[in-house]
RNA sequence: GGGCGGUUAGCUCAGCGGUAGAGCACAUCCUUGACAUGGAUGGGGUCACAGGUUCAAUCCCUGUACCGCCCACCA
């Protein structure tokens, strides 16, 4: 074995090796009978590159993978990409960007192709970053949102064609005019999710519109969007406003502008807010569209796609209005909506309208890629009518068939589902699935699977063969995402892997896509595949830095997880996501704790060279059943002992458990207690038990290479395979190997008396430390009128406690030597005589500060014990813990007394 | 405005009705035949605050104070 572990030439070694032996495949055929295990990757961004959150995410999608798979199942992991619309063709924008090229030279159909060639060339680096990680994917099966025709993935549009399709012959799925977000920079519509409030410091500008036919009064509205006055249609007051009720009915003049608009009473208007008078634009927000909804309004819009200020030739606008007193106004025309802001405010304040301007702080709607400002804008879309298909999706976790964990995000999805609006699904965008609709010159719509469908049905309505215009928008790239764990089983198509590996068992993913993609999974796989997508939503914390700041580039302080496994290994990396995973918190990361759990592979390596220089190699033959030496029975109890801990926590999801109790056995219970517990065996004489202890260490380091597997793949995998170097080779890979079933092995004999050797030799240190004896001195060690119990585990141990404790001799008395250290293990006493070299003030203060701590304890427990009530209520097993802790507590004194008292004499 | 979570050792966090735990940091000691990326030992906590339930509360309930997140139509 090399001296130290090189963790980038292990895995690249162990990656080939799961490779070759094709170790992941699902359906293997040594797992035909067994019971399927399945997992769909979260599928990341084609372009995208591995942060830390990946790192997580697909970090216990493995262990949980690796773990079930040991336990026998037929695991599939599921892998594949996302196309990833917007955040997609932003990339590829923002190259030709930097050569001087916008999309809209290029064409649609250049552009679509500069994509997929840009998707050919860094597609599979997130793919690589994910192996590099140890992902145990079945990579034969990778697949990709959006296919071209003829590719493996052409599959993935079969699946988005039909569910289009039904929706639509459903009525689930439908065109309409209405209010969307619309984002200026990629202008395009998006969805409510996509849509970031952000606080923002801004004003209220308060306007004065006059009242026509009473030029001694004016009704002054307030606004934090003077620009969007162009477009008011009303003003609205609330019916109950006593300010203003005389004044319903009349019409206002829209400064400016000179249109005539009537002051509507609505309840909508708040007599709280600003003024108590609101101007009404239905075309730019939300509100005020249904407000002019109400009192049948006209919409006016004033902006372009771009954000714009569009005036010129806008005939809803010029409605009415004489365009040549306009000049000041159509001046406007083409300005960006924040210039339009600025030119707005200063021509009312020009005309004296402006009647006070006032620092206003409130949240603003921002493309959540974009960063830009959203606009409400008034679009023809396409929606899913989500509501119907949301009651199955809350019904399904409400029953139970589905679970979250940690639980309490289901209340998320139950509120957001709940309060579900329809699903805008259109996008303004070149890069995604485009929407299988077709139209006639006559606005006729025919949506089907392909043109061909759509012609026949076209012909079928006109009785003649028309021309047809396909709809150029694409889907939400969210729309695809939502067929994914029946979309990457061949569905439509009925594929026996549909059959075997849907429903699949457990979705691991972050809080924030449960609306963007969960809640979407749940409806769509409810919908069309009649049963839940996955029986379990495990939802992890995310990844912060040490301070507990989100990454983020512009920050600086992202952890980039490739370069920590460069410098650390992918296993230090995993075992630290892992042990930090625990539930319903944020993970606050820092490279020390990575830098603590390489330590944690250093150790194993070197337990591992130990263990070969000592001669303990595997013994085909071994039992650990019929292993008769206690400190191997104990050693196998213990090691029996944390394989169920951590399968027990990994079933319930606790990883950092899971993690913790791994790390805790290996370092703790094998390399301080086992391994110093049988060097006296190990390096001592040749015999039987010399070999069933070797036999012994190779047996549980073997389980400790499974136990961690989950955790460390690539380490563990390693060092199974140098231990069978001799004797015969592996025939199978860590990963395939069976999962451990040791739990009838503990033995309390064994524990018992390796109990009380571990207490004797941790008292002594202790002892020794307290009272300041010198590390290097050899002291002498004697047992006090010991029973024979003890005194037959002296016999069996003395090598050990001496080597361990650096004890020179160990002897019997009646009492304790005048001048000694004295120890009270398990009930009996112990004495460290140490005349010369004793500190007895030292050894003086020890006892009296352990006296009084047991007077305390007693104090508390005397009281307890006085409590009638208690006596009364308690459980029984309780009120006798409590007699027994009383009772040790009060010998243990009395020894300690003596023990004092014998100092002081 | 609605909802959710947090407050435990110097730091980062587990735990969750009956003796407060880990890792890191700190202190002291140890070049002991796997490992100094190591070993041994130790110090350090009225478990945010106030009430309540209970024989018993860090844990359950109510409220308060900070801190964070999500949702919500920009007067």
């Amino acid at each position: 074995m090399d001296k130290t572990f090189d963790p980038a030439a292990v895995e690249a070694r162990i990656a080939a090796r799961w490779e070759e032996t094709q170790a992941f495949r699902a359906g293997r055929a040594d797992r035909q009978g067994a019971e399927p295990y399945t997992i769909v990757i979260p599928p990341p961004n084609v372009t995208g590159s591995l942060h830390m959150g990946h790192a997580l995410n697909n970090t216990l999608q493995d262990i949980l993978c690796r773990f079930e798979r040991m336990r026998g199942k037929d695991v599939l992991w599921q892998p594949g990409t996302d196309h990833a619309g917007i955040a997609t063709q932003m990339v590829v924008e923002r190259r030709l960007m930097e050569r001087q090229q916008h999309r809209r030279q290029l064409g649609r159909d250049e552009f679509v192709k500069r994509v997929w060639e840009w998707k050919d060339e860094s597609g599979g680096a997130i793919v690589n970053q994910l192996k590099r990680l140890g992902a145990s994917c079945d990579w034969s099966r990778e697949r990709f949102t959006m296919g071209v025709d003829g590719s493996a993935d052409d599959q993935m549009v079969q699946a988005v064609l039909k569910v289009f399709v039904d929706l639509y012959k459903q009525g689930l799925l439908y065109k309409d005019k209405r209010l969307v977000n619309w984002d200026p920079r990629f202008q395009t519509a998006i969805s409510d999710l996509e849509v970031q409030q952000v606080e923002v410091k801004g004003h209220l500008w308060h306007i004065r519109y006059a009242i026509e036919g009473e030029p001694d009064r004016s009704i002054t509205v307030a606004t934090t969007r003077p620009e969007t006055m162009l477009g008011d249609v009303a003003v609205a007051v609330h019916p109950e406003d006593e300010r203003y009720r005389d004044l319903v009915g009349k019409h206002a003049i829209l400064p400016l502008v000179g249109r005539r608009i009537p002051i509507v009473a609505d309840e909508y208007s708040d007599p709280e807010k600003g003024t108590g008078a609101v101007k009404i634009t239905p075309a730019h927000d939300f509100n005020d569209f249904e407000v002019g909804r109400r009192h049948k309004l006209p919409l006016v819009n004033v902006l372009g796609t771009e954000g714009q200020i569009q005036i010129e030739g806008n005939e809803a606008f010029l409605a009415d209005l004489d365009a040549t007193a306009l000049a000041p106004v159509m001046a406007l025309h083409n300005l960006d909506r924040a210039e339009a802001r600025k030119r707005v405010v200063a021509l009312l304040e020009e005309s004296g309208a402006l009647v006070e301007i006032e620092p206003h702080t409130h949240m603003v709607p921002h493309g959540d890629r974009s960063g830009v400002v959203i606009e409400p804008y008034l679009t023809d879309q396409w929606y899913v009518n989500v509501k119907p298909l949301a009651e199955r999706a809350l019904g399904a976790v409400r029953e139970g068939k589905t679970k979250f964990v940690p639980e309490n995000w289901e209340k998320t999805y139950f509120q957001w589902l709940e309060n579900i609006e329809p699903w805008c699904v259109s996008r303004q965008l070149w890069w995604g699935h485009q929407i299988p609709a077709w139209y006639d010159d006559q606005g006729n719509v025919f949506v089907a699977g392909s043109e061909e469908e759509a012609k026949a049905e076209a012909r079928s309505k006109h009785g003649k063969e028309v021309a047809l215009r396909r709809d150029e928008d694409v889907l939400d790239t969210w729309f695809s995402s939502a067929l994914w764990p029946f979309s990457t089983l061949g569905w439509p198509e009925k594929t026996p892997e549909l059959g075997r590996y849907y429903p699949t068992n457990t979705l691991v993913t972050g809080f924030d896509i449960i609306f963007f993609w969960v809640a979407r999974m749940m409806m769509m796989g409810l919908h069309f595949m009649d049963e839940v997508p996955f029986d379990t939503v495990y939802i992890h914390a995310l990844v912060r830095d040490e301070k507990g700041a989100k990454m983020s580039k512009s920050k600086g302080n992202v952890i980039d997880p490739l370069s920590v496994i460069d410098q650390y290994g992918a296993d230090a990396l995993r075992m630290t996501l892992a042990a930090m995973a625990a539930q319903g918190r944020d993970i606050k990361l820092s490279v020390q704790r990575v830098e603590g759990y390489r330590n944690f592979a250093t150790k194993i390596w070197n337990a591992a060279r130990f263990a070969e220089m000592n001669g303990c190699r595997r013994v085909a033959a071994f039992d650990p059943h019929a292993v008769k030496e206690t400190l191997n029975r104990w050693a196998i109890g213990e090691c029996a002992k944390a394989l169920e801990e951590v399968a027990s926590a990994l079933q319930a999801y606790r990883f950092n458990d899971a993690a913790l109790g791994a790390y805790r056995f290996v370092w703790n219970g094998f390399c301080d207690w086992t391994l110093e517990l049988a060097k006296p065996v190990l390096q001592g004489a040749d015999g039987p038990a010399k070999d069933e202890t070797r036999a012994t260490v190779a047996f549980i380091f073997d389980e400790i290479c499974k136990l961690l597997h989950p955790f460390m793949p690539f380490l563990t995998e390693e060092l199974w395979a140098i231990k069978g170097e001799e004797g015969e080779a592996r025939t199978q890979v860590l990963a395939l190997t069976p999962w451990p079933q040791l739990a009838e092995l503990v033995d309390p004999a064994a524990e018992a008396e390796i109990g009380w050797v571990v207490d004797l030799i941790t008292e002594i240190r202790s002892a020794r430390s307290e009272t300041n004896v010198p590390a290097g001195a050899q002291i002498p060690l004697v047992l006090v009128a010991p029973s024979a119990d003890v005194k037959a585990r002296a016999e069996r141990w003395g090598g050990t406690v001496k080597r361990l404790a650096r004890i020179s001799e160990i002897g019997i008395a009646e009492t304790p030597p005048r001048s000694s250290i004295q120890l009270l293990i398990r009930g009996e006493v112990s004495a460290l005589p140490l005349e010369g070299v004793i500190d007895l003030a030292a050894e003086r203060a020890r006892l009296a500060k352990e006296i009084q701590k047991l007077e305390a304890d007693m104090a508390k427990i005397d009281a307890k014990l006085g409590n009638a009530d208690f006596l009364k209520r308690a459980p029984e097993e309780v009120v006798e813990e409590q007699r027994e802790r009383r009772e040790e507590a009060s010998e243990r004194k009395a020894k300690m007394e003596e023990a004092l008292k014998r100092l002081q004499d």
